[in-house]
DNA sequence: ACCATTTCGTAACGCTGTTAAACAATTTAA
DNA sequence: TTAAATTGTTTAACAGCGTTACGAAATGGT
């Protein structure tokens, strides 16, 4: 009867094997170029065997996804545990996950999705229309106090913007049922912040 | 001699057809279930030829994204040309990219790719790790002045924080050299205004 | 009318995720 | 101990993908 125990420990493992082997393969080679045939290679098995293991493929993922929040939410919670005020505690909570998403590149890739396309310098290439970020350019320059600003502090500013706007427009496709005026509002609020603060700051 | 004209012209319009219909699936049915056979179904051809018009399937992705910027480029440009004050200009611009990404939502996936999983509501399914959202949600509470907030706007502002933070995780995950302690920097700015903006408004 | 070139479809390659069937090994039952 | 049943694993295959080689058919120029 203590067989059965044995086994099932065999098994945990080689599950775990699976979860271990695919997010190796995902850090030496990227998400697009995992498949189930190398996992089988890197666990020494035939592809089949995984799916005793799990449904298909994308319950892999799902399974790296949710080890990644796990990780995700210890930190967070670690770090709003270190502070009493909530501002404090927020601050600290955005800096844990802004440090989860370097310390774990590929589940945060994995997780919320890295472009390769969006905003600054990856759209080089495309001559016809002006990128919006040289559109963007001019007018933020104008708005901060400084004759000679840095030129990766224009991109990050222009990021900043760009950020807000495309997360309120994600949550809007993907998910509808937000009211109109309220998005206008917040989206209009949003803009206006971070127009004050490049103007107060620098 | 005219029909070399003629012939052009077929060509040409056969290359619009597959950029159209490739547009058009993808609006049907979404880009994942875009192949090379179903554009050549639709435009009543082999496969074979559609590479006789692009390289590959990337070239035709790239031509769509290049038409995509060009008209959120003209569509910012005429916003900008509206007004003469920087800050007014500023917020015309990103209402005019908010318009595009709604009115040509597949051209936007496209060239900015909406992830499935990020953030609000999609990830209920975890049970073993508290979602991010919940453990920012009480904090944020705490820190608007209302009794009972509505929940929506609870998630909203947390999509607030998350779109500037995992915008400037991005671009630093896949364009390095930016100076870590500007990014310190200007994270931290960030979050501190968007607090501010949460305390003061409401 | 003939030749050359372009245009197009068929077939195939190598890859993908996934499944069915067959074989081997092990455990259980008589 | 031997037979039966269950489990573990592989091989083979299917359908689909992007892409390419090749041959046939149609076209244009002389």
């Amino acid at each position: 009867m203590a067989s059965k125990d044995r086994i099932q420990r065999l098994k945990d493992e080689t599950r775990a094997n699976i979860l271990d082997a695919s997010l190796r393969i995902a850090v030496e080679e990227g998400w697009q170029s995992l498949s189930m045939r190398k996992i089988a290679d890197a666990i020494e098995y035939t592809a089949p065997v995984i799916y005793e293991y799990f449904a298909n493929k994308e319950a892999i993922l799902l399974e790296l996804t949710r080890r990644g929040y796990m990780i995700l939410s210890k930190d967070i919670q670690t770090a709003k545990n270190q502070y009493q005020l909530p501002a404090k505690q927020l601050e600290a909570m955005w800096l844990a996950y802004w440090d989860f998403a370097f310390a774990n590149q590929e589940l945060y890739q994995l997780m919320f999705g890295v472009q390769i396309n969006c905003c600054c310098g990856v759209v080089e290439d495309l001559p016809e229309s002006k990128s919006p970020l040289n559109q963007f350019r001019e007018v933020i320059i104008s708005l901060i106090n400084s004759a000679d600003p840095a030129p990766d502090l224009i991109c990050l500013k222009y990021y900043t913007f760009w950020s807000v706007v495309h997360g309120l427009i994600s949550i809007n496709i993907l998910k509808r049922g937000y009211s109109p005026e309220m998005n206008n509002q917040v989206l209009k609020a949003a803009i206006s912040d971070i127009i004050n603060s490049i103007a107060k700051a620098t």
